[in-house]
DNA sequence: GTGAAAGCGCTAACAT
DNA sequence: ATGTTAGCGCTTTCAC
């Protein structure tokens, strides 16, 4: 009932051998052959079985792409990323959501190794030796670094060094930091920033410790700064800062005047603050697009790996102002 | 170099069509073999080519999933709630976005035919017509409704009545209501909802017609409802309403001192306002664990369509009061 | 209960 | 430039 390469080769009067290589465009087929059997193919509605082409050509066709959680606007704009860029290539891409559990994350690396030709993990939390063990497809890591690994990432570090110039230029001395997840690779990279930056600025910074990386956790951020002369809070990222923010105010310490703030990632929530929230631009989507860049060149033997880091920059908007008067 | 049935065959001495009954367990296998295929099976890591099976039973075991926009937290929570039903049914899902735009959910579909048993759609906005002429596949409609056609949605109807009772019981008499985009089939069953309850309650209801259902849109809402007698702003989900609250802080207005405000969706972001949302709450997870349900039921053609549609209630939190004394 | 054999729809040699 | 043919790895009759 389906049609299949047999009948568009019986409807252009050629062999199926001819219909396959008219459409996938590789064997030598003259121009009439080509054109005429395209139209068939068309005029009946023929697509190929990729089922079948897969089976012959063990190329799927299809990228496996896991997020430890894709309600986090975080991941999801680097799955549109992901998206958008691989719908250029003609590949299909299979999200896999962990669920903020590393184990399915492993878990979703054996279900999609069969089903997928290549892998994009953005898995901030798996250990490295759980990483490379579960290695077994070409991959790119996506906001991770591992030795010999293709990989894409964003600067942090960078980002962190803009903020403490910042809020140096703007008289602040006494700065907290609220640290996330300790096992998160951007963490650890925005932390070493932190102390290569800080004192060559002269800049004190409290570091309060690692919160839970949610609305919660800033609330607590919130309540360990003030215990601190510091004047400033750069969070583990923007969820953190609003939590933050959201007990400031009950608290009744006005920010910027009182304290300034810092997020990290720009997402759309740091617009939804009062006052937008002051943060650093994270490429997410771009990151996505460039993942799949990657991984196409990887797939094709390209020499590697190539680790890209994509640039992060301050973004500066309501929560920073020079600290009050002492 | 990968293990096949072959290889399970000849370590096991029996012949492939054993494996194959053995690992898929419907044929009839006495247990010793079973036992001893599923062993060797094990021992040399083999798990059957999904191409291979897929050719020849027509089934992928993989589950289309349609959605406007993946990064709005409305879809995303949809999203885990269908990946986590589908992984209890050992079926893959494949999520394709459409960046809001009706024409790539359309070709959407067209790529997902090939390649899955069935599809799960949430499309708000593409129009009836168009929605039929591309139901080639076992379907399921997210939030949306169509004669003839499965699908699971939320009574929004209900939801925006309980609104409209619970401000009449805070005291309100006037109220405005932003409407999202004009295509949105629930868009049209909270206007419904309106219409006939409200003059039930005694309310009069100013329109303040479409915004964008966007923070912007949510900036527009806040001055439209300034301009009328209203003491409350019913949004058309939880973006618009947050939009609005920023813009009425700006303008010195308290909420809810000032004017009530009440959202839809009971999204994560209505916690973050300050104060924090009265907003109806909408069964997104569920309604994505429903859908692969039912997906499922239908596949197995079963007796249908079935049109279940889950409850909504009103979450009260900070932002409803009784209006100011005038 | 188990094996032999016939394909599923396609691609990639190998002929012509 | 095109046709013929041999499978890819599996499931599923049909014999036994």
């Amino acid at each position: 009932m389906t049609t299949t390469s047999r009948d568009v080769a019986r409807a252009a009067g050629v062999s199926i051998a001819t219909v396959s290589r008219a459409l996938s465009d590789n064997g030598a087929v003259s121009e009439a052959t080509k054109r005429r059997v395209l139209a068939e193919a068309a005029r009946l509605g023929y697509s190929p079985n990729p089922a079948a082409r897969r089976l012959i050509t063990g190329r799927s066709g299809t990228i496996g792409l896991i997020v430890p959680d894709l309600a986090n606007p975080f991941f999801a704009d680097i799955i549109k990323g992901v998206q958008r860029r691989a719908r250029e290539y003609r590949q299909t891409i299979l999200v896999a959501d962990a669920d903020e559990q590393p184990r399915l994350e492993l878990d979703a690396v054996r279900n999609l190794t069969r089903q997928v030709d290549g892998i994009i993990w953005a898995s901030p939390r798996v250990d490295d030796a759980e990483l490379s063990a579960h290695l077994n497809l070409p991959t790119v890591l996506l906001h991770r670094e591992l030795p010999g690994q293709w990989s894409v990432t964003a600067d942090f570090g960078e980002g962190v060094r803009q903020v403490l110039v910042n809020l140096h230029a703007l008289g602040h001395r006494t700065i907290a930091y609220a640290g996330g997840p300790g096992q998160s690779w951007s963490g650890r990279k925005r932390q070493e920033s932190l102390h290569t930056n800080a004192p060559a600025l002269g800049l004190e910074v409290f570091e309060l410790g690692s919160v839970p990386p949610t609305i919660d956790g800033g609330l607590m951020a919130a309540d360990l700064t003030l215990a601190t002369p510091a004047t400033a809070l750069v969070a583990y990222n923007d969820v953190v800062a609003l939590g933050a923010m959201r007990r400031l105010a009950d608290r009744g310490v006005s920010v910027p005047q009182d304290l300034s703030v810092v997020g990290c990632d720009n997402t759309m929530l740091s617009l939804l603050a009062t006052p937008a929230l002051t943060t650093i631009g994270v490429p997410r989507f771009e990151a996505g697009e460039a993942a799949v860049t990657l991984l196409d060149q990887c797939l094709s033997e390209q020499p590697g790996p190539v680790c890209q880091v994509l640039r992060t920059s301050l973004v500066i908007r309501g929560t920073t102002a020079p600290p009050k008067e002492s």
